[in-house]
DNA sequence: CCGTTGCGTTAGTCGAACTAACGATGTACA
DNA sequence: TGTACATCGTTAGTTCGACTAACGCAACGG
């Protein structure tokens, strides 16, 4: 029954605030930060006309030496669907060069150019700038132990529960 | 064999390896982290038939108490276009009530029931749940941490960098 | 030789976040 | 008092990233 009086007064608080149980799930934290961070690299990487793949992209070209598109996707995560569209792109730029495999004629070879090479270095200094800020409220100890704990957490859940690729 | 002298040979290990400095940029964990933890949290949700969103609306009311559907919005963080068919599906089984404001027409007043509640008991118990599997590798003071880190970084980047509500 | 597997590609689905606009109502104040 | 502006619930639609389905082609293995 909620004839009592007051039935429909909110009190001011609850306005705004979230519930802590809801503020406490990890789950929530994580879903949240990691919206955050999407939107700073993307809005930081779309100054540069950059998107988050194409740092993947170089940066694995980079790390691993030219590989096929196959190659690439497993790199990097990002599905074989998309992987045509981005290395359009990069392509497209002058930032990776796309050669037909002549020791199996499935594949293409994808290699970074000296022009991709020049914007890794730049991207990755703008990644570095964007995760100052990301990171800012912690101290250096901190964000390293913060990127261990998460390191570990994903390590666990990429090897064991491999669903089915 | 590959007869060009060393023009595609890719070592084997660069197949499934991802670069370093993809695995370690805290942006990246953060998103498969969170992709991970999304996927396990809707399919455990959906096993009895429950939303992420469900939880959030329940919990928000247990814990504030009753409140319009603008409120909820604004403590739940989502956005109040999408509250309206939350609020349907919840109304739908019971779980809250939705009446007219009488000090204020434009507002509906929703209000969680026994029902609602039994739910939301259910519904944290089976989070506790995905969380015991989604920090799993963590030791309990660990996983604190995890929590207490993520929660400051939450705070910082909520509290100070408030785009435009 | 043939069934299977891997490749690049096109097209399209799905769900979540988000915007735009609306009518009805409430508030502030000239 | 009137009138400009803000807020509420709602509908509709956009955008974008993750993911599936299916294809034609080439290679591999028995």
């Amino acid at each position: 029954m909620t004839s009592t009086p007051g039935a429909v007064d909110m009190p001011e608080d609850g306005e705004l605030k979230t519930p802590d149980r809801l503020r406490r799930r990890a789950s929530r934290l994580l879903s949240h930060m990691s919206a955050k961070s999407d939107r700073l690299v993307t809005e930081g990487l779309a100054r540069v006309d950059a998107h988050r793949w194409h740092y993947a992209v170089l940066a694995s070209l980079e790390e691993y030496g030219p590989g096929s598109q196959a190659t690439l996707s497993r790199r990097t995560g990002i599905y074989r669907s998309d992987m045509v569209g981005v290395l359009n792109e990069l392509a497209g730029r002058g930032l990776v060069e796309r050669a037909p495999d002549p020791g199996d004629r499935r594949r293409n070879v994808i290699t970074i150019t000296a022009q991709g090479r020049r914007l890794l270095r730049r991207l990755d200094k703008i990644l570095d700038d964007l995760h100052d800020e990301l990171l800012a409220p912690l101290l250096p100890a901190e964000r390293d132990q913060f990127v261990r704990l998460l390191t570990r957490l994903l390590d666990h859940h990429t090897h064991q529960a491999r669903p089915a690729p």
